[in-house]
Formats: C-alpha cells, structure tokens, sequence
DNA sequence: CCTCAATTCTGTACGGCGTACAATAACTGT
DNA sequence: ACAGTTATTGTACGCCGTACAGAATTGAGG
C-alpha cells in the first residue's frame, strides 16, 4: 500500500465535524462548502478530495447525526414494545431538534448509510415484536418515520406558541398513532 | 387612488403561474427569480415590485397551490368524519404530489394565507364533528397535516418501489391513524 | 395642451454560491 | 537525487438573490 503523497491536513471527520457546526450556529443556510473549508482554513474545492458535491457531504451530515442514537436501549424484549416505540421516536425527535435544519438536510436528500439502516431495523424489529407482519411492520415503520420527520419538520418550521406545545402535540399524535396499530395488531391483518 | 405611473406589464398572478409552471418542469431548484422573470420576459428585479423577496414569491405560490383545493366539498355532514378526513387528505397529497418540490416550498417556508386557513379550519370542523372537543381537534388536525406533508416529502425524496406502493402505504397510515382518533373518541378525552 | 408627479420596469453591480480545470506543493518509495 | 503520487491551491465560470439609480411611460391638474 502506497503512502506517498501530500500530507493530509483534512478528513471526512473534520469535515462534517465543521458542517455540524455551521449547522448548529447558522441553520441550513450555513452549511456551505466554502464555509465549511473557511472554517477548518483550506480553500473551498478541497472538500471535493472528500465528497464528491454538496449533496454527498450533507448526506454525510446526516449519517453522522443517526449515528449519535444508540438504538441497543430499545431492543431490550423485557420492554413493551409501545414504550420501546415512544422512547426511540422521542430520542430521534430530540436529536434532529437539537440541530434545526437538519430535517430539511434529511427531507431534502434522504441519507441510507449504515446508520439510517440501523435504526430503520430497530424499528422494525420493535413493531414485528409488537405482533405485525412484515408487510405490515414496514408499512408502520414508515409511518413512524413521516410522524417524526413530519412533526420536526412543522415544529421548525413555524415553533407553536408555548415552550413544550411542539413535545405535547408530538406525543399526543405519537399515542394515537400506536392506538390504531395495536387495533390492527389486536384485529389481526385486513380481511 | 393615483392611478399615474408606467402601465403594467406584470401581476402577482402571472409571477405566480410562471412560478408555477417552473415548479413543475424542473422542481422546487427551478424556482428562481431570475428563471420566473425570463418566463414572463422581463428584468430580473421586476419581481420586486410585486414581492419583496423570493421567500413571499414562494410563500404566495403556496398559497395558489392550496387554493385549488375546494373543501366545500369535504363539508357534506351527512358523510361520515372519516370518510371526509380521508377525502380530503387524499386530495391534499395529490395536488402537492401533481407538483413536485411544493412540499420542501410549504416546509421551508409555512404559508399562511387565507386558503391555508380555510383548509385548516376545513379539517378542524371535521374533526370537531367526529366527537374531538376543541383541544384535541386541534390536536388531531395537526397530526394528520404532519402526515399528509411528511408523506409527500418522503416519497418526493425517495420514491418508492412500486407504482402505487406510496399511495398505498399513504393509506394504510392513515387508517390506523383515524383508528386511533375513533378510539380516542370512544374512550372520551384522557382522564 | 403641457407639465409634473407617480409608478413600473431596466441597467448595472455586488457578494455569495457550487464546482470544473490546471498548476503546485509535499510527501514516499526507488 | 529522482520520479511518481497525491492533497491542496489558484483561478475562473455561470448561477443565484437583490440593492440602487435612472429611464420610460402614464394619468392628473393647471
């Protein structure tokens, strides 16, 4: 294996590392190629040793955020698998809320990295424990998945007026939602 | 009224249909200014003296989107609540589906206008008819919109398989979401 | 009719964006 | 010491939103 070369000064890391911080000060708007490059001092094209466009660095982004959740707290079986839902809806809520404009990264190319793919089986391992077929377990999984993005998305978008109305109506929709699955799982798959 | 001053070769309305039309060839990338002045052959900034910045422009067109919608129809209180919600969410998603891009438009930037507050209200009578009292309509109403606008993200930004596998999986949600509403009316409000 | 104020649209310009292309600099194995 | 390899830079292009000043065109009042 060959080593020679120029010295890297730059990695994927350190990149995403300053898109996530552009991210987190400026919103979407912030994260830029040049500012990212301004902000780890290298000229704007060198990104590109990295990722080939803009697009792959923020799916990258995106990656790097999922990759925060750690999904083994909600595989536990002794749970039940409504709290295993809530708990893991909730933590990925919180998470894309930390970093507003990270939904719209998301929303706007959808990231399927090792991580995404982790916590989509997560899920749907939590809902065929729940009694779904796979079918159905994809179709609910799914469903969660839009409650989630969907709701960060509205709540970013225009903040409801008290401080905690974003949490109370995300989980208000949230148990209605695992209402009408346990009913399908109770009444068993569509006649 | 002053009626003095050059004639007027432009309008909102015609910024509107050329924003429109670009919206559906070349998605929400395409909306730009300086493309929906091209369209209409003028200056660039002529825009400017009909909205004060490309985020109205695109706040308008959501507007004339949802504008086409007619809800009247969605109001007959001799059909069931459900079949209405259903209705009217189906129809929904297909006009933003019909335009490509209008979702991450209304995400970005949430219209407000008088059409946006006319469906709101649409839904939330239904809703209020179905049995919700005020608080939990509200409630309610908010779900579903995040479940119409998150599902069209999500299938504008990763298509799904089949040719109506996004249709399907539109429904199936949001059945078991109005299962979960039905009981949540059978059970009364949470006690 | 003639002037003038009002209004719309144009000309031009600036700074920022993503990114393509060629040149350079810094390294390593021979 | 040299040649090969690679990361980074320099420069440039075409796009974007939009600010500012001025030209064009009109209706109203004398």
């Amino acid at each position: 294996m060959d080593k020679r070369g120029r010295r890297r000064t730059l990695s994927e890391h350190v990149i995403l590392d300053a898109a996530l911080a552009l991210l987190a000060e400026g919103g979407a708007d912030a994260v830029t190629v040049r500012g990212i490059a301004a902000r780890v001092g290298v000229a704007p094209n060198a990104v590109y040793t990295y990722f080939p466009d803009k697009a792959a660095v923020v799916r990258g982004l995106a990656e790097h955020l999922l990759g925060r959740v750690n999904h083994d707290r909600f595989t536990d079986p002794s749970q039940p698998w409504r709290d295993r839902v809530r708990a893991l809806a909730l933590e990925l809520r919180a998470e894309l809320l930390a970093h507003p404009g990270s939904v719209h990264l998301m929303l706007g190319h959808p990231p399927d990295g090792p991580h995404t793919r982790a916590v989509r089986e997560t899920l749907l391992a939590t809902l065929a424990d729940a009694g779904l077929g796979p079918a159905d377990a994809a179709d609910a999984s799914y469903l969660v998945n839009v409650h989630i993005l969907g709701s960060v998305a509205f709540e970013v978008a225009a903040p409801p007026g008290g401080p905690d109305v974003g949490t109370t109506r995300f989980r208000w929709g949230l148990d209605r939602l695992l209402d009408g699955l346990a009913a399908h799982v109770a009444t068993g798959p569509p006649r």
